[in-house]
Parts: structure tokens; C-alpha cells; sequence
DNA sequence: ACGGGCCTCCCCCGCACGGGGGAGACGCTC
DNA sequence: GAGCGTCTCCCCCGTGCGGGGGAGGCCCGT
């Protein structure tokens, strides 16, 4: 059972690309392509993708409203691969707080394209991807819906408790100490929870689990 | 004009000590004291001390409530310097959320204190205090109402903007790119920012940003 | 004219961090 | 019994980070 894709950018080129480079894939299949947010919602009730590759910049309905209705009015909805460009980075927190599961830059190498789609329909969160890290957002004046995107990133019960000292300012010999296990211990957890959220670093790592919603803040 | 302080702790052993300590020294000047945070808002009212040695545990009216209280309810507030123990570690976020400036540990060397309550007075925020880093809260299902923190954390201009893209996960080099200016200077400004937040390092920065107000996430 | 704050950049230095490997023990499912 | 995931710990290694200094230029207020 393959995993299924709906595409979603104004620009056809765009959209024919990602076709070629996905459809490429004997795992991946295509379902359905829209032009506008404003069409995906039907889109998705009648597809049911698994994944749906969202553009942020569009006509009638940007990728984030777009991310937002989808999240609320679909039962069980696909997971939301934002796609984006160099120019689109103050969107990217925007994005994780209306539920994204992942980003994507359009300039990414094919391989890395299908690598995200894979992950996101795994459950796991690409939220700090290599081709996304020197991105940033000015700022991100968001909306508070915010997923529980962590809760699909898969962590175990000891990455997340070792991300929950990470937020709280424990460096990973103090964590260590917490937990009454080896220094080494602790890097291993921290690289996973790392890899799991697409973080560089533990800053990173703090960062996502405030936006998600993993801690919630004053 | 000597800073004026007033302390509200249950235990007089702990008044005394902190009295004894602080009135040592010229330009401090210990105005008063309370055993219990019930008692705090009318002698502040009366009072009007530049700082308030707070204590988390008492039997009425806990310092967390007390600081709360006291910032609703008192136009131009005092500073509010929280002292804790190493067992009341799960306070500290809640006590940030409060509106505190700063935390303190009863087993602090006497310097410490003193300088702990000039930072405070001088309108500069103590978020991690050496004598706190070991600590962590397990939770802190905190209290909506934070105020800005950090607008008395006397940032520059430029550090803000450094913090503000510390916030977004850049790295020091990322940040000299934005800003265009040298990595050396970044380093330089984040080397300010942590020591008036009392950070260790750029992670713990980060979450006093979002524990604080700075940022605003989902 | 002088000081003070801010921004800029420089040096040296130690260390925690994170990547890339691997490996053994346990419990689970098939 | 074999396989898998989790948790635990170990190695090496490079480097980004942060502390500790200092220094020059700029504006501003007195």
C-alpha cells in the first residue's frame, strides 16, 4: 500500500515537478493535484491522502488557512508537508502552528523531497530540515491553534522525558543526574530526539517543543 | 538612596539571616518584613520597597500568589525577588509566570544575595542564577498573565534582535549573516544577553524568551 | 572637552555538544 | 528461536559555544 499524495501549489511547473520526482517512486503515488487551499478540503474528503504537499503562497487561500481548515473539518486528516520557498521562511512557525508536519524547500535535491514525504507519512516531524536550517521567520504572529506535532514525532517515553529537561534548561550532565543513567546515555536520547524533530541542536530542539505545544509556556 | 528592601518569609531564622546579610551593606536598606504573602500588599502599599524578598512556601498565601497579587493590584510594583530551596525547584517557572524577577537559593553564599538583590533592583532580571542552574522544574501548569520580563532586562536594541533570532534557532554565524555584521560581534551580544538574563547558555536564553512574553508561540 | 553607553571586532582558551560509529541486555511479537 | 525496538553505555572526533580579557569608533548629554 503505497503511500498517497495530494499536491497543492498555483504554479503548474510546480506541481508537475514534484509528480515527476514522487511518482518516480514505486511507494509513492500521486492522488490528486489542486491549484488553490480553497479546493483542498473537497479534495482531501474524496482522496483521503496520506500526505498532502501544500504550497504556501496561493491565490485565494494561502497554504496556512489552508493547513488550518484542513486540520479542523476532516476526520483523521493527511499529514501537511508545507512547502516552501527561500522567501516564504516567516511563514515556517505560522505553518507550525496551524499544524504542519513538515517543510520543504522547493529548491530541495529530488531525493530529499521524497525522503520528507516518506517521513511525514511515517508520523515523524521534519520541522528543522537540512534544507530549511538557515531559514528563519522575522516573526510569526501566528494563530493559537497549535497540534500536538511532537505526539506524532514519535519519541519515545525517555526521548520525551529527556526533551522535557531539555526545556527546561538541564544541560545533559544535569539530565543524567535526573535520570540516575550515564552522560552517554543522555547524548544518545538527545541525538534521537534530534533527529526526530529535524533539530541542529538542542536550542532548536526547545524551540519546537514550545511552537508545538509540547510545553506550554506563560 | 539606598535600595529598599522588604522580606517576607515565614521562618524569622530565614528574615534574620537575609537582614543580617543585607543590611551590611550601605546601600541597602532592609524597610521590613512579613511572614506571610497575606500580609505583603498593604505593607508594600505602605512601604513602597524597591524589592521584595519573596518566599514560595508560607502557610496563607504562598509566594507565587503573593507576587501575583501584588503586581495586579499595586501600581508602579515593587521587583520581585523570589527565594527558594532546592525542593521547591517546580515553583520557579510558575514564580516566573508571576511576574518575578528573579530567583534566588536560601543557600546562597551572602555575596550572592547581594548582588542577586542590586541585579533585581537595578531593574535587571535573574532568570538562572548560578546558585539555581541545578535546579528544574518537573512541571509548572503555571498561571496564564506573564508580564514582559524581559523589558526590564535592560536589552539593547541590538541584543533584542539578537534574541529575537536566537529564538528562531539561528546559530551564531546565521545570526553575524542576517545582521551582517562580524561572528565575533554576535558573540559579543550574546554573551551580553546571557548575562542579563542570567542564561548559561543560548538554549536557556530561549526559554526564558518564551517563558517570559519575548516571544509569543502557539 | 570629557565621560558613558552602545556597537563593533579581536585574542586565547576550555569544554559541552553533537555526529558517526558500535554493542550488550531486555522485553515484545511473530 | 529469530527479529525488532528500546534503553543503556562506549569509542573517536570536530567544532560551535561561551568566558575572559581588551580595544577603537560613534553618538549623546553635560
Amino acid at each position: 500500500m503505497p503511500v498517497t499524495v495530494l499536491l497543492v501549489d498555483d504554479e503548474p511547473l510546480v506541481r508537475a515537478g514534484l509528480r515527476a520526482v514522487l511518482a518516480a517512486q514505486p511507494d509513492i503515488e500521486v492522488v490528486g493535484e489542486a491549484a488553490d487551499g480553497a479546493a483542498v478540503i473537497p479534495l482531501v474528503r474524496r482522496l483521503r491522502p496520506d500526505v498532502v504537499a501544500m504550497d504556501v503562497r496561493m491565490p485565494l487561500m494561502d497554504g496556512i488557512e489552508a493547513t488550518r481548515a484542513v486540520l479542523r473539518t476532516v476526520p483523521e486528516p493527511p499529514r501537511i508537508l508545507v512547502v516552501t520557498t527561500f522567501e516564504d521562511d516567516e511563514y515556517v512557525y505560522a505553518a507550525l502552528r496551524a499544524g504542519a508536519d513538515g517543510f520543504l524547500l522547493k529548491r530541495a535535491r529530488p531525493a530529499e523531497i521524497v525522503h520528507a514525504v516518506r517521513l511525514v507519512a511515517e508520523g515523524d516531524s521534519l520541522l528543522f530540515p537540512a534544507s530549511v536550517r538557515r531559514l528563519a521567520a522575522r516573526y510569526g504572529n501566528g494563530d493559537r491553534p497549535a497540534r500536538a506535532v511532537l505526539e506524532r514525532a514519535r519519541l519515545t517515553e525517555r526521548e520525551a522525558e529527556v526533551l522535557r529537561l531539555m526545556t527546561r534548561g538541564l544541560s545533559n550532565a544535569e539530565i543524567a543526574g535526573r535520570l540516575v543513567v550515564g552522560a552517554e546515555t543522555v547524548k544518545s536520547h538527545v541525538s534521537s530526539v534530534l533527529a526526530k524533530l529535524g533539530a541542529r541542536d538542542r536550542t532548536q530542539a526547545v524551540i519546537v517543543a514550545y511552537e508545538s505545544g509540547f510545553v506550554e509556556p506563560g
